[in-house]
DNA sequence: TGTTAATTTTGATTCAGATCAATTAAAGCG
DNA sequence: CGCTTTAATTGATCTGAATCAAAATTAACA
């Protein structure tokens, strides 16, 4: 549901603009603060976007794999607004933007294209939202995980079984909770018997309660 | 901050694609569901955007005052997913989003204008994300009163003495509180001399302590 | 492969904000 | 203008998640 292309859209793209580049797990794919010359497709991997606050702590705002474009929030300002961190090695295709814009302007599906994945980058956040404003600990992960499940699948993975990219803490600081409540989040709908925890894997065994769980089904569609 | 143009940009879109509407005060602009056709930028007026949960309790997504883009949501599907309904009687003008892709072909500066108030968006739902994940109830409405300051500056109004147009209750909507949680907020705040409090009527007497109770001064920028 | 560091789980306690409840104040309206 | 409805404040209590703390598990790496 969060900002995509598919397969062939990415090859469009790919003919048009490309330059490829591998990072590393822990690399940055970019740093607040850095200049903005180019969106970046997700060819593969997975990473993560989050902002620093002052005290160093940092605040997760996205997690984002294959297909998925990042950059967006840079176009405002030229600036990147959040570092873009990979969770494992990942490769991204560079999109100068300038370049995009321009080749917009004479393909008219392409620009289309391009303001509905912005404006859908816009309705998955304001899903984000809606969950950070009225959802408690355990529905929140459970629209976390229903959302990564629906991700998966989207990808051609299993919808029921997959492993976490990312730590407890970061999904609590995704989610607005601590790491502990993260924890026991999980505990709790293993103890339900609706997922199968074993640290990173995560086993979804009754999807229709999951979503019950989660209540509310008009957030993170 | 959020997504706003300025006068003179109000003032080219509006020779190009002009179809004027006034809005009273409770009447809707658009409902969610409804189909897309155009984007509204406000002329006057202040209206909220808001999502129905289907227990019928509405979530707030946003306030929106003279000078900003309303619909960009609805780009993604060609559908709204939110209502928007003015809080004062406001005027919009009507913006064919057909129309504005077509135009923005041949005018580089307004294409690249309107993706910059695109990612505006996405990087203020970003430090809403942020403040709703990690502030307490006082750093939020502290945030939402200098942000609401601020705006009105930008308009020309008085920066340290304005009327809220919206109830407690949307105002806990959009911050993630509740009512009763504002309401002791702003007391707390009186309390402290920060601001004085009339109803709706609200007068910042020491904007520096409250920029010091926000704290993370990274959101809601 | 052993040692250290990071991550995760679980328990006990505390606290911010929700909930319940009642009163006061303001706004609509016949 | 008085009556009704809606909005706001304030208090008392309860609760979900934060915090503090410790143990267990996993990952990193020399």
């Amino acid at each position: 549901m969060p900002v995509g292309l598919n397969d062939q859209e990415i090859q469009v793209l790919g003919d048009v603009v490309s330059h490829k580049r591998k990072i590393q797990r822990g690399g940055y794919l970019h740093r607040s603060g850095s200049k903005f010359q180019s969106l970046f497709a997700i060819r593969s991997g997975f990473l993560k976007t989050c902002v620093l606050e002052e005290d160093g702590r940092q605040q997760v705002t996205g997690f984002h794999m294959t297909g998925e474009l990042l950059g967006l929030d840079a176009i405002s300002t030229d600036t990147h607004t959040c570092d873009a961190i990979a969770l494992e090695d990942s490769e991204v295709c560079e999109i100068p933007f300038a370049k995009l814009e321009e080749i917009s302007r004479t393909i008219p599906s392409l620009m289309r294209h391009f303001h509905k994945i912005m404006s859908r980058e816009i309705v998955r956040d304001h899903g984000v939202m809606l969950l950070l404003g009225s959802m408690k600990a355990e529905e929140r992960l459970a629209s976390f995980l229903l959302n990564l499940s629906r991700r998966f699948l989207m990808r051609g993975y299993s919808e029921s079984e997959f492993n976490l990219r990312m730590t407890r803490e970061e999904i609590g600081s995704y989610l607005g909770l601590k790491l502990e409540t993260v924890s026991r989040a999980f505990s709790k709908l293993q103890d339900e018997n609706i997922i199968t925890v074993d640290n990173k894997h995560i086993q979804i065994n009754d999807i229709a309660r999951l979503r019950l769980k989660m209540g509310n089904s008009s957030c993170i569609t």
